[in-house]
DNA sequence: TTGTAGGCGTTATCAG
DNA sequence: CTGATAACGCCTACAA
């Protein structure tokens, strides 16, 4: 089901059938139309290898996510669809569940696709492999969530974003604020919100609590009720994701307590999920969707132009703080 | 950075290049040690257009999802890259957004891509006019979710399992048992799910509601609080999937009913995140994952024998009743 | 307006 | 064990 057998069954060359796909205006109409007919009738669609190969360009992006099982990223690669959609680029998005060889596997296998550009979360910009594999192809790429000056990123300034809201913690009373993250070496966001969350607690003279990693989140209730069961448990908790915060309800609900009588929850990340739990999830949301759509404008722009794209067109977009119902100023 | 740099720099023929990555032992130990020594200093990738275009074929399964925003699509494409990598497959998951254009295009896409084999969840299998596009070119597939005499399907009865939902809740003392979906034309799973619904509750002597159809999710839970809140309101509410029994849960919480003390709440799906809500959702869960899995291991099958897939080997996986906390007897 | 032909990067066949 | 070479399906000068 080739070009010929289109060709072949119109009676005319492969490549007036080839034409009448690229270029309509340069085939006589009446052709055109017995092409497009025939074409249809056999079920043909021109095989983009082949269109690959010949051009030099796939019209693809490809797109490397730790996962989608937290909706962030699910949000995010929406985003992501929406605009390559609207500029003509196909996306091919691969998971490398928060593993450096799944990055790796992820990043060749794109190349090996020939894709035109990329848009990828990493574990750790700073020494990631791959980046500089795509740096030496001069292949444009674009990171998001993760911030780093060397590479262009698309980000929110989620180390302030956590000061700020240790801040605003301790200005409703809570001086008993814990941390929970998964996995810190695993992500640059975790490391930079925890920073945050110790600067912070510095600035208002208050003392941090070692933070709370819970690696794999199966065993995450339990493991943070038993936590919040011990004595001189905080009176809020800070969590560096959503999908953490709402685990982070269930384990203070086995552990007796109420939220937000009992204690504050807020979480990270915005997931629309969050407004409606019950209670309503506080968070610091970050524009998900966004951040997808402006990673693939400054790829396709950086398409557009010459290569490659330069640090400084990061972009830091802006995050906001959703009240919610699970947060109250802290009992006297 | 072709193939031809790589001959070029080792001094050997393209021939022996590729021979050094498919055929390693067609080639002498030293030979094939410069050659790959070559390769990574190089950073060449084999072009996978090229393979695909010389080769017949491309070790690429398409996947078609309605969207990854719900985690029950996500848990399923889970299972599905796991599977597909186990068998040396790599995935292109397409979202088409509930659209019927959506999955024609992504449909062609795939198609436009030469993929082995296709994963799909499509509206309605009885009259999509993709299927049988697949069916003319003979190219294995496999629904996922949906069910259908005509084509392979990996699937749990969700029509069985709803009138033993609906038996379960009337033996609680429940009569007053209403029914919450997604815009119905759109999922034949939801249809199914329904016709369970007035089945279960014809057999158990109930009268039914009229299906309370919540198109759009996002003014969903001030359309089911006024439900609620109406007159000779449901002592039960079950729904066509999970992410609506959340909805509900918070609708409920809005129209000022306790779960489950006031109300019955019952998901449908088993998306993990259910267990970990307070109150932890009820739901008939499907073995999402496993339904991934099977559907890959069925084309792989397939694809290692002659071609296509038979509808008698469709597959029916068994669902399981997740007790959860959001249900009770009804208050006598 | 249409046709011819070269080549994109690989693999596989056939010689050597 | 290695090399030369013909496709794979398509696009695009260049001719006609």
């Amino acid at each position: 089901m080739s070009i010929r057998d289109v060709a072949e069954q119109v009676g005319v060359s492969i490549a007036t059938v080839s034409r009448a796909f690229n270029a309509p205006d340069q085939v006589a109409p009446e052709t055109r139309r017995r092409v497009m007919q025939a074409a249809t009738q056999l079920g043909y669609v021109p095989n983009s290898s082949a269109q690959t190969l010949r051009r030099q360009f796939s019209k693809v992006l490809g797109v490397v996510l730790p996962t989608l099982l937290n909706p962030v990223f699910a949000e995010c690669l929406d985003g992501i669809a929406q605009m390559a959609a609207a500029n003509g680029y196909s996306i091919v998005p691969m998971t490398t569940d928060y593993q450096l060889a799944g990055e790796e596997a992820a990043v060749n296998r794109l190349l090996a696709y020939s894709v035109d550009g990329m848009i990828l979360v990493v574990s750790n910009p700073q020494t990631s492999q791959e980046l500089v594999k795509l740096q030496a192809r001069s292949l444009p790429y674009v990171l998001l969530y993760n911030r780093h000056a060397d590479h262009p990123c698309v980000s929110v300034d989620c180390e302030g974003a956590m000061g700020q809201l240790i801040h605003r913690l301790a200005g409703m009373g809570h001086s008993r604020i814990a941390m929970v993250s998964g996995q810190l070496a695993a992500s640059d966001r975790s490391q930079q919100r925890y920073r945050g969350y110790v600067t912070g607690m510095r600035e208002c003279g208050l003392d941090a609590y070692d933070l709370v990693e819970v690696p794999f989140m199966d065993a995450v209730v339990s493991r943070l009720a038993q936590f919040l069961g011990a004595a001189r448990r905080p009176s809020a908790l800070v969590c560096s994701n959503d999908l953490l915060a709402i685990r982070c309800l269930r384990a203070a609900h086995v552990a007796g307590l109420e939220v937000p009588r009992d204690l504050t929850v807020v979480g990270f990340d915005g997931i629309e999920l969050g407004r409606d739990l019950t209670p309503v999830l506080s968070t610091i949301a970050q524009p998900n969707r966004e951040i997808g759509r402006r990673g693939v404008q400054l790829i396709v722009q950086a398409l557009g132009k010459g290569r490659a794209l330069d640090p400084a067109a990061s972009l830091t977009l802006s995050h906001e703080f959703h009240e919610g119902e699970s947060c109250a100023p802290a009992a006297s």
